[in-house]
DNA sequence: GCAAATTAATGATTTATTCAAG
DNA sequence: CTTGAATAAATCATTAATTTGC
């Protein structure tokens, strides 16, 4: 029998729906849906509720993502740690007085763009 | 002087910080690079913003490596035509073709964020 | 074999997004 | 709506690979 099998976008469908979320729709109103129902029913078949649970998801895994980047984050901090800055030169270095390791951290060509901002306390990096 | 040299990792440098991006870091903080900047530099002279540049391309261009592969699954379908366009259409004089006319609705290469014509009900669309 | 010429990789910059705090 | 922080995408620029003619 074919089951009602859920709708699975095709990559054209898909493309145009990350486009359209790239462009700012996150919740797009009944106009809007079959607007983008209509245009993607060339592609394959699809209903209305699919865009718009296409959205709905699309964004709360966006969000997912996210957070669970922070925490992706945080764990690195262990697998690093693993490799104690130390740095006792004796070895083969061509460059033994890492001159940027705590003070002048290296600034990006531009100040613009200041990768890692110096506090007197420290670092902060905020996520 | 001698210009600007760009820094070229030497090899024991390339393989320490490919295992850790095997290990899963991506976007290391500031405290994380400056770990990993002190060990590398035991291999040869290395600044903070090389071992930042190296993450930063090294996972995009792991990424377009990725979708390359993706793409060239999608075997050659009109995926290109991310926008339906008008397709040219004036160079015949009938228009009458294809069934993708729906698209027009859909063309506005250039106004970023009013996608849809709106409608006289209010459109309330997060920004 | 060897450089000059050409191409491929990749380091470094700039520009655009994203989310969300204010 | 504006802005800060982070970073992804796109691009520029230089080095390394390689091709080529000698």
């Amino acid at each position: 029998m074919t089951r009602p099998t859920r709708w699975s976008p095709t990559p054209e469908q898909i493309m145009f729906l990350e486009e359209m979320y790239r462009k700012g729709v996150r919740n797009p109103n009944a106009t809007q849906i079959q607007s983008i129902t209509a245009h993607l029913s060339s592609f394959g078949k699809i209903e209305g509720k699919n865009v718009f649970y296409w959205f709905q998801n699309h964004k709360a895994r966006d969000r997912q993502k996210l957070k669970k980047k922070l925490l992706a984050q945080m764990n690195q901090q262990q697998i690093l740690s693993q490799y104690p800055i130390d740095a006792h030169s004796s070895t083969t270095t061509t460059n033994s007085n890492n001159t940027n390791t705590n003070a002048t951290l290296f600034h990006c060509p531009t100040d613009q763009y200041q990768i890692f901002p110096v506090t007197s306390t420290g670092i902060h990096q905020e996520v």
